[in-house]
DNA sequence: GCTGTTGGTCAACGCTTGTTGGCAAACGTA
DNA sequence: TACGTTTGCCAACAAGCGTTGACCAACAGC
């Protein structure tokens, strides 16, 4: 009857395995080597069923990374502790969330990855930043250098695994990136106007 | 006579064409859609003919992709300003050599080149850390810190393309950027011990 | 003159990829 | 019981990949 959803009723947990799979095999492998064979083949299933659910490889994609960062409300925090807040909040999310290096590492390779992480930047973070730094007109600028160091130690330490990265702490992770980011928000610009 | 090189006497410019297009793929499109095939018609070639000057596809990228920082000497510049020099430099290198590009997006993906990305950390910027840091046991968690803040700015600069990335200055990343190296390699640890 | 080496092209190989369409069960409903 | 839908597997497709070996043209030295 319902046609709002397109598959949707009994085997969802076929559904939800590819997507499991899927997620996996993008954040280890990135876009081109994970192929829907080996995705179907760790979802126990047919290749073909992978097209039926999602109709391409980018339709899996992009069902396999929907992704909301549920950032804290820069209200909640006392604008001197929101370095430290949003870095605790980024290394916890990427501790437990696959997504995010699957991300990541497709964002490299595939422009529509890497467009979706720019619209997580502008939609989620740059907010945050216009809510806090001196200038709002600043607020695109200083988003992009926090996360230029956040990605960066996502980079080193989940993707490329430099050793001495993997072995850093979430203790000490926040409490080195902190004082980066609380400086990349609110001091005045660093050079001479 | 001489065979110390293998094949280079007349046409080193074919060789050189090949490694000049593999360059500029490997930077574009990163590992596995770089093809072979499309290296040589970018150097107007036959596609055996890359075969016959580097075996492998991964002959051409090891051979596209020989890289030295020539990171200056930490004893050249005073203590206190080696976070902004290293930055300056970093900063040079980025804007004129393709390889780091090319070897940073196909790091992502390739295991050979995650490797040698880690080894130009260890062997080129660990030292530095070592020599300024005040405990050296201490150097390889610093310029892992260093090389994240670094290579996330490439990341969203060269490869993720953020508009509010590409459009710093270069003199700008440098006053932004060189806080956060000079406390990551010369601060007391920013937690209680 | 021949002849061997070098620089280069052409056509094909075996393989893997994303993708498609047909067919077989299982199931709910009438 | 009969039937339509859902869920799944199987076999195949066209295309693209890295890679190979046979063949040509030019040029050197004897």
């Amino acid at each position: 009857m319902s046609d709002e959803q397109q598959a949707g009723r009994r085997s969802d947990t076929t559904r939800a395995s590819i997507l499991a799979a899927a997620r996996e095999r993008f954040a280890a492998d990135g876009y081109e080597r994970a192929t829907i064979r080996a995705i179907a083949r760790d979802a126990r299933i047919d290749p073909s069923m992978v097209m039926r659910y999602f109709t391409n490889k980018e339709g899996l994609f992009a069902a396999a990374v929907a992704l909301d960062l549920e950032l804290p409300d820069p209200a909640d925090a006392p604008r001197e502790e929101l370095g430290r807040t949003l870095v605790r909040h980024f290394v916890n999310l990427w501790e437990e969330n696959e997504v995010l290096t699957a991300l990541l590492r497709v964002g490299v390779t595939n422009p529509a990855a890497a467009e979706r992480m720019q619209g997580v930047l502008r939609d989620q973070l740059i907010p945050v930043a216009r809510h806090v730094c001196p200038d709002p007109e600043q607020a695109p600028a200083r988003a992009a250098l926090c996360a230029s160091q956040v990605l960066g130690l996502a980079l080193t330490r989940y993707v490329l695994r430099f050793p001495a990265s993997v072995a850093l702490s979430g203790e000490e992770i926040v409490d080195w990136l902190a004082p980066t980011l609380q400086r990349y928000l609110t001091a005045e610009l660093p050079h001479t106007p």
